[in-house]
RNA sequence: GCCAAAGUGGCGGAACUGGUAGACGCGCUGGACUCAAAAUCCAGUGGGUGCAAACUCGUGUGGGUUCGAGUCCCACCUUUGGUACCA
């Protein structure tokens, strides 16, 4: 009898579905285990093998912890808002929603082929309005606490198009043709600076990966520095400038404000005001990416003005260029054009001078000089000076004199900006907010606020989005007026920002989350996903997180304990898979070829997880030839009767039973399915070769692969008699004496080569292991005429002589 | 440029805290079964020299530490991911 995975998987999968094998344990005396993917955003194109990946990966770890004891709580949902079913709209007409369900239910079907054991009955879905109720009481609780505020921000809008692009459309449509300027629009913009400290602290507490974690870190960007004061000579204000090099303050030879500065028009000398309002101007037409982009050439624009360096008392010119940020620090900079290659190049370019104040192995004038590991020098004056410092002296003696004589502050800075939070989109959550006619704000406490049906999904002109149209929707009244209602949504992020909650208690119609089951299962104990998820979600879901903390929703400081990103599945040829490059290798293709055993184990074994690997459909044959040879474990060729015995195991083969247990045990927990695979491909060789096929040997096969292949093993453990699914069955245990070796081969070196081996009782001593070693006649020869200077012994290992001529 | 990770057979990859490099799988070669094929099974499979026994070289490159290095240290090269004037 061979095996049939098309019909087995089929009728298992019905079987789980009908009997609820994985609905979430609720005994709360048990303890629980939360495993989390990323929930997908359900696209038109259907899943392909390297979305399966990651989903394979948690669904083993799922039944691997359910066999364990644990409860385990395994979702799926869908994060279904987003521009790609909005574009097909603004194209066909059709409505997004529609799009959206029928790729959710082809996306449901293929997961479902896979044979995840997710608990469906806790499938949530972002567009819903029971969901989306509590994304917009979120941000309601965000406004409160003064956390989502209104603000002009520039965007980039496109004239011809009439629409705000995102910064990675600017490119394509840059490319087109278009124009793309910056425009101020109000936009909603959540605070996430205020959250930086601790979004920066509490990483050091995750089991995260150390790159994602470095990552994190450099987007918060946390530096210290110091604010200082330039007098300016002919104006009453100062001129305030950070750094985080105050140790150079007597290097710095010209100031920099941005065009955006408020002082910038100010400071322009009559002579300099045509030159000056031309930069501003210019600078405003330019995108973003064309200011921070490629192009480094330094441009720039003198004021008239002069600033006083409090340390040397000097004038310094002060210079507009769009280099400096604006949104950074003071928007203005002191310029040491000797220890900064910005500030090098602006010097060189406008003729400024170049003054070395830390000691240089090279000519300042020449090259710049911008490491730390070196001392001050030129850097005193009648109150002070740090000559002969090294950096971090240095840095506190002048920023201590700086603050004694009020000219300047110790401050820290970050990188982080303030999220900004609308879009001028249909296709999202309506930001429940009312616009008064007096002015004032108010919220829409009746939640949820559902989007309205439209004609036309095209933004309008103004750059509004085309909730703007609809004039039912739009325009109302209460008791406190006339209002009209805000029209821009929520960006994709917002759903996807707490949905791990909502899997917690999906159907709450009174809460967002059940505190006694909030606090029995967070945190999520093993999240996977994609790493390009690294910053943005896993950053802003750890923000609201710990806002919701705040308000005592959630009893955890961070959501998130173990994440662990999968490795990228390339296309056969190498590359990224793409429809462009028609190298995709589509789900169900290799589902219906192979099956979701074959599809499953091929994926964990192709390589370590979080490895970037390429596909290879040939090997996966190999494993559809292991998956014969488990079911020939029950079945002998060309038989339909079962070759199974009762008698216990011979001793070689009960061994090599137990170091698998262990093996595949431990693998396992660390995500390391490749190497477990692979073990149990050894075991069942090794059946096979021993003639072995008793029943408690073919059991624990069957109970090991469980996870990773659980149709196959489900119909072999229904055919050896059990009753029971083979996913509530205890995990094999491991005798730790079994699982060692009693006889270990002895490699013996001389000088480090191999030159022969022997075997010896595991526990043999060092003295005997010497002996036998010296007697080897491989050995010997390489012995004689020669001195042993030395003997090494490693007992259960190896023996080594190091020797030297006669 | 900066930050992070990684370079091992024809290919994917394995090798615990330094201890027999190449597990497992793909592919390939030969054989068995068959009228034949498929499937399956058996044997072999890093390079070089050799009839053989055996010897020798070999984990990106060059050095170093060590009885012993894929593994540790230094320098360099390449690839991938992130970031991009953050003062």
């Amino acid at each position: 009898m061979r095996y049939d995975f098309s019909a087995t998987e089929k009728k298992w999968q019905a079987r789980w579905a009908e009997q609820n094998t994985f609905a979430t344990g609720t005994d709360q005396n048990k303890p629980k285990y939360y495993v989390l993917d990323m929930f997908p955003y359900p696209s038109g194109s259907g899943l392909h093998v390297g979305h399966l990946e990651g989903y394979t990966a948690t669904d083993i770890i799922t039944r691997y912890k359910r066999c364990r004891g644990f409860n385990v709580l395994h979702p799926m949902g869908w994060d279904a808002f987003g521009l790609p079913a909005e574009q097909f709209a603004i194209k066909t007409g059709t409505h997004p929603r529609l799009t959206t369900e029928i790729n959710i239910s082809s996306f449901r079907d293929t997961l479902k082929s896979m044979g995840f054991s997710y608990d469906w009955s806790r499938e949530i879905n972002t567009t819903d309005p029971g969901y989306f109720k509590w994304t917009q009481w979120i941000f309601l609780k965000l406004h409160e606490m003064g956390l989502a505020y209104m603000s002009e921000i520039d965007v980039n809008w496109c004239e011809e198009l009439k629409v705000v692009l995102a910064n990675e459309e600017v490119d394509e449509k840059l490319a087109d043709g278009y124009t793309v300027v910056r425009k101020p629009l109000r936009q909603w913009v959540l605070k996430i600076t205020a959250y930086a400290e601790r979004l920066l602290e509490d990483l050091d507490g995750l089991d995260w990966p150390e790159n994602v974690k470095q990552m994190q870190r450099n987007w918060i960007g946390r530096s210290e520095g110091v604010e200082i004061d330039f007098e300016l000579r002919c104006h009453r204000t100062n001129l305030r400038v950070y750094t985080t090099r105050p140790d150079t303050l007597f290097g710095a030879t010209y100031l920099v404000i941005s065009p955006e500065h408020p002082m910038a028009e100010k400071l322009a000398t009559a002579q300099q005001l045509t030159a000056v309002k031309a930069y501003i101007e210019q600078a405003k037409l330019k995108t973003e990416l064309e200011r921070t982009g490629l192009q480094k050439d330094k441009t720039g624009v003198f004021t008239g003005s002069y600033a006083i360096n409090p340390a040397t008392g000097e004038a310094l010119p002060v210079w507009i260029s769009d280099f400096v940020l604006t949104s950074y620090g003071t928007g203005a900079i002191m310029s040491v054009p000797a220890h900064d290659s910005r500030d090098w190049e602006f010097a060189k370019k406008f003729g400024l001078p170049i003054r070395e104040v830390v000691k240089s192995p090279h000519d300042v004038q020449e090259a710049v000089f911008e490491a730390k590991e070196s001392v001050s020098v030129n850097s005193s004056n009648d109150e002070i000076s740090i000559d002969g410092l090294p950096f971090k002296a240095a840095f506190d003696r002048m920023a201590t004199w700086l603050e004694s004589k009020g000219k300047g502050k110790r401050t820290v800075n970050y990188r982080l900006r303030d999220w900004i939070f609308s879009r001028q989109r249909y296709w999202g959550e309506p930001i429940p907010i009312k616009h008064y006619e007096d002015g004032t704000m108010r919220h829409e406490t009746n939640l949820p606020l559902t989007l309205p049906e439209v004609e036309a999904y095209h933004p309008t002109s103004t750059g509004e989005s085309p909730l703007a149209n609809i004039e039912e929707w739009l325009i109302g009244s209460d008791e406190h007026g006339r209002y009209r209602r805000e029209t821009n949504t929520m960006p994709q992020w917002a759903g996807s920002c707490w949905y791990y909650l909502r899997f917690i208690d999906p159907a709450n119609a009174e809460k967002l989350i059940d505190p006694s089951r909030e606090r029995y299962w967070m945190n999520v104990d093993l999240y996977i996903g994609g790493a390009e998820h690294a910053v943005l979600h896993l950053l802003y879901s750890r923000f609201w997180h710990k806002v919701l903390y705040d308000l005592g929703v959630v009893s955890t400081k961070e959501p998130f304990q173990r994440l662990f990103n999968q490795g990228m599945i390339l296309g056969e040829d190498n590359e990224k898979m793409s429809k462009s490059r028609g190298n995709v290798i589509p789900a169900d293709l290799v589902l219906s070829t192979y099956g979701a055993d074959a599809v499953r184990l091929y994926e964990m074994f192709l390589g370590p997880l979080e490895q970037v690997k390429p596909w290879n459909t040939n090997g996966i044959e190999g494993i559809s030839r292991f998956l014969s040879k488990v079911w020939r474990l029950v079945y002998a060729e060309n038989e339909t009767s079962l070759r199974i015995t009762e008698e216990k195991p011979g001793h070689a083969v009960l061994k090599r039973m137990h170091k698998a247990i262990r093996k595949v045990s431990e693998d396992t927990e660390l995500l390391k399915f490749n190497t477990a695979i692979s073990e149990m491909m050894v075991l069942v060789n090794e059946l096979h070769k021993a003639g072995c096929y008793s029943r408690e040997a073919v059991e624990t096969v069957l109970l090991l692969l469980s996870p990773f292949a659980p149709h196959i093993t489900e119909e072999l453990w229904q055919t050896l008699g059990h009753e029971q699914s083979i996913s509530g069955a205890a995990w094999p245990l491991f005798d730790p004496s079994m699982a060692k070796d009693d006889v270990v081969t002895i490699a013996v070196q001389v000088n480090g080569k191999l030159r022969g081996t022997y075997d010896a009782p595991a526990d043999c001593p060092k003295e005997q292991l010497l002996e036998e070693a010296k007697k080897l006649e491989s050995v010997v020869k390489f012995l004689e005429g020669q001195s042993i200077v030395k003997e090494i012994v490693v007992p259960g290992k190896l023996v080594n002589f190091a020797v030297k001529p006669l």
